[in-house]
DNA sequence: GGGTTAAGCTTGCATATGCAACTATTGTAG
DNA sequence: CTACAATAGTTGCATATGCAAGCTTAACCC
């Protein structure tokens, strides 16, 4: 017998429920939380997984094409990149330009991408079960028409 | 021409497409980028409006149960509601225990609540617009399950 | 070729997020 | 009544996020 039960009527939650930005932020919160406990393994954030993944796939790359490539501000990016390059897994060098960089998986970073990777597999796995691959791929194709809708880069060439 | 396009070839990103966590995160932040678009010209993030509506609906209401409806940390909580107490527009009381609260909303708070209302239905009518009430039916049914699958709290009757 | 504009990143400011550890209070067992 | 456990929130630490403003360097334009 408790005080307060701390478990809440559907009823009076149910009207709030239509906003399209709070519902996609809850289940990104959740399932962050899905992926970093297999990743904490490693000592890595998905989003550093993430953004390890890309620089070794497309690196050396520029700081804007891959802000651009992962959809983020190229100021998030910045500090993004900082635990990755204190912990000497990615490399930032002077790019052609001279206000231009280059970002460069290391050997240790390549290293780490790699035992970390069967952690996200993992995960992804143990999601793909819990939620079913037909729901998964339904929500990955919505996601990428909607990222589609959305891209106010998606033709920059427009105006040549 | 450039020296660098900044414009990526699809096939080298096409092949880190198939995690979850990345794709939900990127759709996260274009849609509450959306979102804040319009409610920057009331002075809040929509987080502080879902959380304002919360407190409305819901108010008064414990922190602890606060959060489990929202589905979020109560540590995340207690510092989201800190530029919501300073601006006046939630008011955090002491509850019938000595350790628990009560959060309520206050009389500017509902007025501002008021005016955050119909640049979030603006938001979330253009939103509608753009990518088709359909595809955001879908999306939002296909959330609600992935939510329900995930909830770790979904059963806390469990063991009685 | 000096002044203006643009490109490319980085920093200031303010929130958002969560785990682990902490504090304070209440309940419980003996 | 006291030690122990459980409950309810809050703080320490470390990222994540983005807008606006800054900075440096390159391009452009008479």
């Amino acid at each position: 017998m408790h005080t307060t039960p701390l478990v809440l009527d559907p009823p009076a939650v149910e009207r709030l429920q239509g906003c399209t930005n709070l519902k996609l932020r809850q289940l990104t919160r959740r399932i962050t939380q899905h992926y970093d406990a297999e990743l904490a393994r490693v000592g890595l954030r998905t989003t550093q997984y993430s953004l390890l993944s890309h620089v070794l796939k497309l690196g050396p790359i520029q700081p804007g094409a891959l802000a651009q490539a992962m959809k983020m501000e190229p100021s998030t990016l910045t500090r993004n990149l900082k635990p990755l390059v204190t912990a000497g897994w990615v490399e930032v060098a002077g790019g052609a330009d001279g206000r231009s960089r280059l970002i460069g998986i290391t050997d240790d970073g390549r290293a780490k991408r790699q035992d970390a990777q069967r952690h996200w597999k993992a995960a992804q796995t143990s999601l793909n079960r819990l939620l079913g691959v037909p729901r998964l791929l339904t929500l990955h194709k919505l996601i990428d028409e909607a990222l589609d809708l959305l891209a106010p880069a998606s033709s920059p060439l427009r105006d040549e």
